[in-house]
This record gives structure tokens, sequence and C-alpha cells, in this order.
DNA sequence: TGTTAATATGAACACTTATTCATACATTTG
DNA sequence: CAAATGTATGAATAAGTGTTCATATTAACA
């Protein structure tokens, strides 16, 4: 047993962080976060004429997201306006244009 | 065209940013990474006995890692001690910890 | 009410990633 | 040098994800 070294994160926590960071780490889903964090709330339609996303596809992107607690959804008449539900997500994207990984 | 809408990451940024992300997103390469954010290195071994993981699976983890510019390793004597290469990933874990999401 | 527009859903398939197992390689030690 | 220790590698397979396509659902509108 390495009694100098510490271990912080359980597994609970781990399998968490893991489960988010799979979800967001998507080059659509990611412009999804980056658009939802400059524009409060978008309908679907507007989302996939801005990223060019075919409309099956985003709403895929969309329910996953949802689903997995970064997004809330309102439906107004025929539309669906998709918004931010975790702030501190984007925070993330920051985070790594910060970084300077190979490739 | 939606003219009022911003949109600031461009496709190049956001695969780059998704790479990184998919690299960490696992529980035991966030463990890795927690772990060497505590301490500045240590051997292929004690990493091994400190998250319970098999040998083989954590040497494709950490040459993953590696490979994807999140690690640096030096060979000494029998050992290859792995350390954190880029500072700015842990952040990523804070983020997260902070993040309110469901499940 | 029939048609169009916006969004969602589910199944099928293609792709990617994780895990295991056997084995290889290099270094130390008796 | 033979055995043991620490690490890496590659192939095979399992498991998970992304994408497409066809179709369903709901609301608006002529």
């Amino acid at each position: 047993m390495t009694a100098t070294v510490e271990y912080k994160i359980n597994r609970e926590k781990l399998e968490k962080a893991a489960y988010i960071l799979r979800t967001v780490a998507h080059p659509t889903r990611l412009a999804i976060v980056d658009l939802l964090n400059l524009n409060a709330r978008l309908s679907v339609n507007e989302i996939g004429e801005i990223l060019k996303v075919e409309q099956s596809l985003l709403s895929h992107h969309l329910t996953t997201m949802k689903l997995k607690g970064l997004l809330r959804s309102e439906k107004e008449g025929q539309s669906v306006f998709y918004s931010l539900k975790e702030k501190d997500i984007p925070k993330l994207l920051e985070c790594i244009e910060h970084c300077d990984c190979n490739m």
C-alpha cells in the first residue's frame, strides 16, 4: 500500500463525470452547447440551419442531451426550443480551448 | 438566415475538443488524470495498484492518453513513470464536479 | 379537412472503443 | 545466464455510439 499517494475521487463520481463528458464529446453536440451558450434558446430548426445538421440526426442528439440533463426543452406551437440546463458545461469548452494537446 | 444568431467555434476546433474530451471521458482515465494531478508522477505499477486496474488494460489506457497528448512518460530502470502533460485537463474534473446533471 | 411544416422515433447498419488474453520485450537480480 | 519483474503490443471479440432512412406525431393553415 503506497501510503503517500492520495486518491480523491470515488467510483461513482467518476462514472458520472465520464457519462457527462461522453455526452458532450462530439463535435455537433459541442457546437450545440456553444450555440446555446451564446443564444439563450433556439428551435430545432434554427440549430439545424446554423449547424447544417440533418433534421433527424439533430433530433437524436438533442434528445440524448436532454435525457442526460444537459438541455431543457419547451414546446411552442409546432416548434421546440432548447436551452442549456447545465450552465457549467460551456466551461469545458473554455478549458479545452486553452489546452495545447497533440493533434 | 437567422442574422442575429452567433456561432463562434469552427469545425476544426470542435473536432479537436471532442477528440480530447473523448480521450478523457472514461472512468479509469479520469481517475488517472485525478491521480496524476495530485501526484506529479507515478509508475504504471503504482497506478495499477491504487486504481485496481489490470496491467494490460492500464497500459492500453496510458498509451492512448500519451498518444493523444495528455500524458508524458519517462522510463527509469524497469519502471515507466507517467505524468500529466496537459495541466488544463484536471480543470475539466472541477467543472464536472460542480455541475448538477441528471443521473 | 387535407396539406404542409416542425419535430420525434425506432430499427438497421456502420463505426469506434473497451476489454481480454497470450505473448513479447527490457531490465534487474540471484 | 536463468528467472523474475514491469511494461507494451496485437489480435480477437464484445460492447457502445453515430448515422441513415422510413415513418409517426402534432400543430398550423388554406
